[in-house]
DNA sequence: CATTAGCTTGACGTTAACGTAAACGTCAAT
DNA sequence: ATTGACGTTTACGTTAACGTCAAGCTAATG
């Protein structure tokens, strides 16, 4: 028997709260078995809502994640609704490669801008220094 | 002289509305000049029109983009503000860098993703050329 | 000169992603 | 038996980031 978690282990693991877990639910990202009233979250659920919770620090959208997570479950269909999955990774992976193109940016101009406020502060420190202040 | 742009130029370039220009500016992510009643951006709104954007992209809220504009404004404050300044551009590249890791995850994933579509889509030509369906 | 096109400032509406509070069930421990 | 910790549903509240009018100014154009 393969490892359950209580709504409270989830949101304590993953520091998010218990409503933020039924809400995933209520939209469709999650869909936990119930132990008469109370849900029970097994590993596959875990690694679902990690997957939610990375896909929302890239900046994607709950639905976006929902689109993403239905490509992980690899849809036993047809060979048309296969080749259709196929071109959606394909697009989402290319969105990200621009997400990767837009951080490297990113992190490129925030080193620059480190490297002015160290010439700056050499330049003051150095004055100080110098006693002309 | 250096260039200038209507809101509509700048709008139309970045594919946003005038609507949210006049909102960032409200936020105080912008601040054109104006002449007489009208905006008149300059190419360095331009280029934090362009940081905000792709602040977006890559899931920053308005603020965090505001204090990241703030840090490239090479503040010529004294040598406390410097400093405060610097760890603020490190704690935030952490953050980028981290991001990065998760993208590269996702992007992992979803490679996985498509090769398990692709086995699927092999097996299940073979078997119709098999003639079993 | 009247109209149109584009700008302006309000001000209220909307959607996503939860927060928060009420009202109730359940089970173990005191 | 009551308390207290955890769970449940239902439902209204909130914030960010704009959308969507409305009403008016203003410069150019037919």
């Amino acid at each position: 028997m393969s490892k359950t978690y209580s709504i409270r282990d989830l949101a304590t693991e993953f520091n998010v709260t218990t409503r933020t877990l039924r809400f995933y639910e209520e939209k469709g990202l999650l869909d936990p078995a119930r132990s008469g009233q109370v849900r029970t979250y097994s590993s596959a659920d875990r690694t679902r809502l990690r997957l939610i919770l990375r896909g929302k620090r890239l900046g994607l959208t709950l639905e976006e994640s929902r689109s993403i997570i239905l490509m992980y479950d690899t849809n036993k269909g047809n060979s048309e609704q296969l080749k259709t999955l196929i071109n959606k990774i394909r697009e989402k992976r290319e969105q990200l490669i621009e997400q990767q193109k837009d951080l490297q940016l990113m992190i490129s101009d925030l080193d620059a801008s480190e490297k002015r406020c160290l010439d700056a502060l050499q330049e003051s420190t150095q004055v100080a220094e110098a006693g002309v202040v």
